[in-house]
DNA sequence: CGGCATCCTCGAAGATACTG
DNA sequence: CAGTATCTTCGAGGATGCCG
């Protein structure tokens, strides 16, 4: 197992890394955030509302998510294609670690305003 | 400027992203928890406490900390050179994303566990 | 001791085309 | 509409050697 070296230094905080790990993804938080804030979306609504993002990386990311029980799929068998997307229970479980990021994201970004300032005088 | 895309999609929520982009890198997250945990340590020392790095990655992670002021490095000009590192006051806003990232990372390994259980019945 | 310089590997991410 | 299937690019990370 990958993880024995891990829990060998720190095996009360080493979990960190299983979290990090979920949320690290181009455009995993994007979708996750998506997903939370306005519910469940067709696959061509998130390719919509993510500029940039390419049918395969939506897939990919999307499958991701899915496998570690984040979000849900839910296929239509109807023609044209309908599958919808969306945050499971489990997935939502998240949002607290994703509001503590956006929160110290924010004052992050206050703290490099000023040390701009700062080298700038 | 690359943030625009992402502020334009989620103003109030892609923040998350500037948090994660500190804490990702193969060895960030065991610098960050050991450096909080065992207070200022040598070059060495962290490089003997993590199995598995080599000094190049070693040096450039401290270096990226150093640079978004996470972290603190202090050289001592002696024979043979001395170089401690510490978290900064600002670096240590980050436990509170820690702590919750490990808390929601015990609980994913149990739910993997779960879900491991029921694909063998 | 605590680096830096160089070269290399490998996988995440992107571009593009095709399909049930 | 919601995907696969290929091919390609690019950079994080690793291996190794040298240095004040």
């Amino acid at each position: 197992m990958e993880q024995e070296i891990k829990l060998d230094i720190e095996p009360l905080l080493c979990r960190v890394e299983d979290a990090l790990s979920i949320l690290v993804g181009k455009w995993k938080p994007i979708i996750l955030l998506y997903l939370i804030k306005n519910g469940t979306q067709r696959f061509s609504e998130l390719k919509r509302s993510i500029p940039g993002i390419t049918q395969k990386m939506l897939t990919n990311q999307l499958r991701e998510l899915e496998e570690e029980d984040i979000i849900q799929r839910v296929v239509y068998p109807v023609v044209p294609p309908r599958v919808e997307y969306s945050i499971t229970e489990y997935g939502s479980s998240l949002q607290p670690i994703l509001d503590t990021m956006h929160q110290w994201g924010e004052k992050h970004l206050l703290h490099k305003r000023q040390k701009f300032k700062q080298n700038n005088e």
